[in-house]
RNA sequence: GGCGGCGUGGCCGAGUGGUUUAGGCAGGGGCCUGCAAAGCCCCGUACCCGGGUUCGAUUCCCGGCGCCGCCUCCA
């Protein structure tokens, strides 16, 4: 039976609590998703690996999950880049979108099973704000609609402070006409109107989400303004609404999209730590306001942080995801991340990369030594199969103890490596049977977490493999000084070298570095 | 100004009111190996500072210091 004893963080209470299920069995999770206007940073990666875990030891439970994350193609910042750029709102979403899907794949972080993109959800945001302006909690301004915060129960929940504390510590209050400064926008008028024709965008709206890289596309209704691109029509994105012309505000998509596609009262909301407040406190606003039942359970992620100054002029600056994943195996950050617990900060440099790595190839050296039991361990993607496929039970139940203790991913760990050290140590034993167990295990709780050890065999080019077949030559005539001349050029060459029953062997000093 | 988080051995990082310890990496010693590599065995004796509670605190409470973050549509 899948039972689901996990205990996790909520931010709405600031508790340790059980996570209880609208309906047993099933999960519906969603977990705000990158605004694509630039390449994803290591936050990103800490996110998507956090909910990416999150999920698959909830699947390992055997939990059905249902994992919604968005993608936000409409916002200032990709309009700005956009206009800077004298290119289209959707070729810049479009670019960076691809550069996310290609870092998560690097990451091993699965698809989600809903993508919903904000630019098809334009309509049911639109339905979503009036319905709010008609309960009197929202109003208009010349710029746009807000939500009336003072009117939402419990407003500052997330923010874990009251409603006064925070008016009063609200910064530089705007000019525009709201009546707190707290109030966000709903939805935003296209100040500077250019372009005359029919509405061109026309909402794809309604269910169902074009999930997918590139399906939004065709819905921007990118109303460039004729001419050269002058005054602030150029790159505007716009949509028709009783309020004239405009786009949604950020907070409102998630919440529609949310509701929308996972129903009221959806098990988890998970994000980082910054979308606590204001994101998430408005995405809430507008669901009470609505009358709706928002998320039941909230889960944030702590931060990155990066020795910044120091690292990125002298060892290398790995501040962008797509840097780190051009010179790490994704793997190893994923170990990195998952050593440290998900609300903690963590520190990524260069050394703790690497360090990481170090970790990795001693969990991967499991599939070298024991490939079958690697296999079937993988396999094995929930507790049930792995105990089927011989994982040794108490290990298996120690892993889950740690891992429903608010996902304590660094306890859970430790139980893998000292797998790692049983399985070899038996092995060195001679103890086959025990090995066996304990390496099927090791892949069974990796992979739990979405690391999938690789037995890899680097590819080795015809020069590398003719010193590997000289090194061989002349051990069999035991000529050392010739054995060793030729493992020195190897080694020179980034290989390790390791002599086995079969022959000498070699595989890369970094994976994929 | 308001709020939140963090401060553990060389490094990264779990965890706990006291008997025996996370774990990884690096380092030292040993086994194995032609020599290595990988693997195995053994080793460091840490918990920011000052008070308090307690028989006893790294772990609880108070204060301080330091670092980080949020209060601006930053994961």
């Amino acid at each position: 039976m899948a039972t689901c004893s996990l205990r996790l963080f909520d931010t709405a209470t600031g508790t340790v609590r059980s996570l209880e299920l609208r309906d047993p069995g099933r999960v519906g999770m969603y977990v705000c998703g990158p605004t694509v206007y630039d390449v994803p940073h290591l936050g990103h990666g800490r996110f998507s690996l956090v909910f990416d875990v999150l999920r698959r030891y909830l699947q390992f439970c055997g939990l059905q999950v249902r994992y919604v994350s968005n993608i936000t193609d409409v916002d200032d910042k990709i309009l700005d880049r956009a206009e800077r750029e004298g290119r289209a709102p959707s070729a810049v979403a479009g670019e960076f979108e691809a550069v996310w899907w290609r870092a998560m794949d690097a990451l091993g972080v699965g698809r989600p099973d809903e993508t919903p993109h904000a630019t098809a959800w334009v309509e049911a945001m639109v339905a979503m704000v009036a319905d709010l302006v008609g309960r009197g909690v929202a109003y208009e301004t010349d710029d746009g609609v807000y939500l009336d915060v003072e009117q939402v129960p419990g407003y500052g929940l997330l923010a874990l402070q009251p409603l006064d504390s925070l008016r009063a510590g609200a910064r530089v209050e705007s000019s525009v006409a709201k009546r707190s400064p707290l109030d966000f926008a709903l939805w935003k008028k296209v100040a500077a109107f250019g372009a005359f024709g029919a509405f061109g965008a026309g909402g794809a709206g309604g269910a169902g989400g074009a999930g997918g890289a590139g399906g939004a596309a065709d819905v921007f209704g990118a109303a460039d303004a004729g001419g050269a691109g002058d005054v602030a029509g150029a790159g505007e994105l716009w949509w028709p609404s009783p309020w004239g012309p405009g786009r949604p505000g950020w907070h409102t998509e998630c919440v529609v999209m949310s509701l929308g596609l996972l129903g009221d009262g959806f098990d988890l909301h998970g994000g980082g730590q910054d979308l606590r407040f204001p994101h998430h406190e408005n995405e809430r606003a507008q669901a009470v306001a609505a009358g709706r039942t928002f998320a039941q359970h909230w889960a944030h992620n702590g931060f990155v942080e990066v020795d910044g100054e120091k690292m990125s002029k002298s060892l290398g600056n790995f501040t962008s995801l797509t840097d780190l994943l051009a010179q790490a195996d994704g793997r190893a950050y994923r170990l990195l991340v998952l050593r440290s617990h998900y609300r903690k900060p963590i520190e990524v440099n260069p050394a703790t990369v690497a360090d990481a790595e170090e970790g990795l190839a001693r969990l991967d050296g499991i599939a070298r030594r024991f490939p079958a039991a690697a296999a079937a361990g993988a396999a094995a993607t929930t507790a049930d199969r792995a105990l089927a496929a011989g994982a040794d039970p108490e290990a298996v139940a120690t892993f889950r103890v740690a891992m429903d203790d608010d996902l304590d991913t660094g306890g859970a760990l430790a139980g893998v490596f000292e797998l790692v050290r049983r399985a070899n140590a038996a092995g060195d034993a001679g103890q086959a049977a025990e090995a066996e167990r304990a390496a099927t295990t090791v892949a069974a709780l990796a992979g739990a977490l979405g690391l999938a050890l690789q037995a890899t065999v680097d590819e080795v080019d015809a020069a590398t493999a003719a010193l590997v077949a000289q090194r061989d030559a002349a051990r069999a005539t035991k000529d050392w000084a010739r054995a060793d001349a030729v493992r020195d050029e190897l080694v020179g060459r980034g290989w390790i070298v390791e002599d086995g029953p079969s022959g000498t062997a070699v595989r890369r000093k970094v994976p994929s570095r």
